[in-house]
DNA sequence: CTGAAAGCGCTAACAC
DNA sequence: GTGTTAGCGCTTTCAG
């Protein structure tokens, strides 16, 4: 049997509501009635009970965190980042993973009995794209993640991709690359990360007045070291030739960096190389491999704080906004000369 | 306001009871009455509240994972593993990570407020040691994993450290090499990780009867690539000879290898490199590193499955017990000759 | 400033 | 087979 607020407030010569004024920080309190209380908090070692609370007074405590894999670096280190900004605010993380991109599979995640005890939702969208936006309205409070789903029925947090993909394409143009590959474009995709990612190189290329060529935007299924790697070899043997690529992640960047190796060329020497998202990794690859630090930090910050403000607040009195984080361009060996 | 079981059983004209047993699969219920039940429980699209359940059955559904940082793939992996096998099982996870080997903060969590409120705790042991197992008699059910508290007060799984060290160190043998790396030590360490890792490298060079080295035997504080290439860079400079490297862990060893590379020697023609772990980095490397596959499933599923038996069990009716789980070596090419 | 008491939604004796 | 009912531990309204 675990200690109670009656065994407190009979301890301590006091009611329960005396004890539970003290513990949430009632401000009205003689300070020894307050001394007393604490006291035998501590000596009984009194932990408030977690479901009584969390049934009376609506609230769980806790957030959920739907992401497609943790094994995923980057989603690694998000959640990392969704749980510090969480604690600070003492608010614990139920992290939740969909696997692959499947829309029912994710809305099943999102309204399943997992995510019925938290208190909102951080969901950084795979399968769903924008015209399922409406299905997004749901009684819990929300705040979206990634790049599919723009202007919709919530919050939504992300990295500005377009002028993150301008910036990386720039920086290879500045380093004389004119044959640049864009390694990881969704056909046909226009909004989502490829589809913002293509727009940012396309549109450097034209600030620079370098023509647009078509064979060198590579179409990869996923963004995994494996995919990188396999785009990298089918487009080498194809006999397309370049002398830098944008990479749409740091994945697939050091997976066909890796391949370019392989076959005697030299990085950045031969193929500049940049990726996104500055996963750790990153520093650590050989060559280490430039990249464009989306602001993960910001990220979790902005959206653990808006899900709280939706949390307090009446439902639909807020009404949804857009965060872009402030980037960063993080040069390293793999766009260095020496 | 959301649904409750009065709301169900006012619409399916029954008594909650009756919704309850329905619910929870009671099998004397007659087929039309289990009919409506469900009828009503789909039309409201009714959900427990699981503060309520929680708070009158005394379980909340969910179980801890205390690892030291997710952003370490290892435990992400393991984390992804754990969240598989309890998911199968019909629980859900909690994360809470522990950062830096501060023993006090480590017990701090274990205690903490955010552990309240799970059923039982799978613990990765990280600062605590052998002499602290006796700390570890807590109320809530408790699964040891890692290697740094063996026969502690409860149940604990983890690989065959010293099996998979010598394992690791017969395969660089088998290849001819004689001056092996042992990178990962820790000065004066015995049990844990990298104790047992150095017991089974010495045990294995002793049983193929070459000279063990001290010199080749590298201390390195963390595990991190980081650490890995300094310590690397570090043992070149020094000017010790070595054909061979048996890494700890895999970042270690794709740490250490990038530096040799760096240095012009080739990988694995001039050093030959295995790790531990098995992460999926090591498939994607260049080249791809050798490992020791510890069993990631193996070791989540029965440590969540003791987990539930300890949950369910009378306290204290439940012996210690141990697992090692069957490892595996994979050789790719960081120890193969074309 | 502190106490008494109602009730959050659910489970599980116990009745019928 | 099904209904009644007593709490689980906490928050909170309302008195005093």
């Amino acid at each position: 049997m675990s200690i109670t607020l009656h065994d407190v407030a009979r301890l301590a010569g006091v009611s329960i509501k005396t004890v539970s004024n003290v513990i949430h920080d009632y401000p009205h309190i003689r300070p020894d009635t307050r001394e007393k209380v604490l006291a035998a908090i501590a000596e009984l070692d009194y932990r408030p009970n977690l479901s009584a609370r969390g049934l009376r007074s609506g609230r769980s405590g806790a957030i959920g965190l739907i992401i497609p894999d943790l094994r995923n670096a980057y989603f690694a280190e998000l959640a990392d980042a969704v749980m510090t900004a969480a604690h600070k605010r003492g608010l614990y993380v139920l992290i939740e993973q969909m696997g692959g991109a499947d829309k029912q599979a994710e809305l099943e995640i999102l309204r399943g009995p997992r995510m019925q005890m938290v208190d909102g939702i951080l969901y950084s969208v795979l399968a769903l794209g924008q015209e399922d936006a409406g299905l997004l309205d749901i009684s819990t409070p929300l705040v979206l993640l990634g790049d599919r789903i723009y202007n919709g029925p919530t919050d939504h947090v992300t990295m500005p991709n377009v002028d993150g993909s301008r910036l990386a394409t720039e920086h290879l143009l500045s380093l004389g690359r004119q044959r640049i590959l864009a390694l990881g474009a969704h056909e046909d995709e226009v909004i989502g990360s490829a589809g913002l990612r293509l727009r940012g190189y396309t549109e450097a290329l034209e600030a620079a007045g370098v023509p647009f060529r078509p064979e060198l935007v590579v179409n990869v299924g996923n963004w995994h070291r494996f995919d990188g790697a396999e785009a990298m070899r089918a487009t080498m043997a194809s006999g397309i030739s370049f002398d830098g690529v944008v990479a749409f992640n740091d994945s697939l960047a050091l997976g066909a960096m890796r391949v370019v190796q392989e076959a005697g060329l030299r990085v950045p020497d031969d193929v500049a190389f940049i990726g996104f998202d500055d996963i750790d990794e990153t520093r650590y690859s050989l060559p280490t491999l430039s990249t464009i630090d989306p602001g993960r930090a910001e990220i979790a910050e902005v959206a653990v704080g808006w899900l709280l403000e939706r949390i307090s607040a009446e439902p639909g009195s807020i009404a949804p906004r857009e965060h872009e984080t402030a980037i960063r361009l993080v040069q390293r060996e793999s766009t260095t000369f020496a």
